[in-house]
DNA sequence: CTTGACTCTTTAGTTGCTACAGGGTTTCTA
DNA sequence: TAGAAACCCTGTAGCAACTAAAGAGTCAAG
């Protein structure tokens, strides 16, 4: 079959399909004489599986982990186990720091009922208050369920 | 003040108190002889008032109708207030997305106890299988407390 | 006067796509 | 059989909110 019956097979776009074979999460294929792709059921089951993933929020890179274990079903899958009760714990954490968030937020709409002019407005004024970093989750807030991979690189030292 | 101790009074790095300048969220200074960026208290406590903002998951967007309302104090603020309900509306759904996510992900652990050869792991298998779509939340997987505005935007009907 | 710490601008990278431009190919229809 | 519509191709740029790095200038201390 060709990208466009892919895509409607597994509901995905025609661009995201492309974009998986580029970071080599699906195989390159081949092409027909006009240099179209064709795929066959094996793509597709492939990509259903990915996609799958995707919708639990997992990673490319933790997706790329699992389909190693796939591609070899010899190996010993303990790392799938635990891969995922890593994601789990991204998860848990997100929605901890999230209600805590909530809470905060609640609050602070609390502080103004009704709508008056912005100079005494509770809500504006406690923002501009200083020194608010103690809350909870000192690590900042949120993102994705991936919280701060990306920040925790970045914190890497460069002072000497 | 230089950008440095601005960054050191407010826990905010230098790239970032230059890229808020770029957005608009802070005015453009006078500057020193060299070139260099001069702040006053002023400045420290707008910067305070993004980062505390940012700390609760807003948005720059956000933050702009915000300080649109600091810089007008006599207007009415009913707007932050309805702002600030829409922002807790996104955290909560958020949180409720997340926990039938965090339960998904749970039942698929489960499926395998213990490690054992991948082609018979519980959860490969499940990854596997088709028509996975009806979960719980169709709108797909999740990104920040800021959901789908970006793929709502592009769900924009293009055919014609 | 040189070293080092600081600052400047500009550009590119991050994630997981999406959208577009500017082509080529295939297929349907008149 | 021509021409249009629908599909496909590559390559590039954009999203959010930064972060990092290159390459250069400025300033204070020893």
């Amino acid at each position: 079959m060709k990208i466009g019956e892919l895509a409607k097979a597994t509901g995905t776009q025609v661009e995201t399909i492309r974009y998986y074979e580029r970071e080599g999460l699906l195989p390159e294929t081949s092409r027909t004489d006009g240099n179209y792709r064709i795929y066959g059921e094996a793509h597709a089951q492939r990509l259903s599986f990915i996609r799958h993933c995707r919708s639990l929020d997992m990673t490319l890179d933790e997706i790329r982990v699992l389909l190693r274990f796939k591609d070899a079903p010899t190996e010993n899958c303990g790392e799938v186990n635990a891969l995922l009760d890593e994601h789990i714990g991204h998860v848990a954490a997100r929605i901890r720091e999230l209600r805590s968030l909530e809470r905060q937020l609640k609050g602070l709409r609390d502080l103004c009922q009704e709508a008056r002019d912005a100079a005494h407005c509770g809500i504006l004024n406690e923002l501009a208050r200083q020194g608010s970093e103690g809350g909870s989750s000192a690590a900042g807030h949120v993102h994705g369920a991936h919280g701060r991979s990306v920040e925790r690189k970045s914190i890497n030292d460069k002072r000497k």
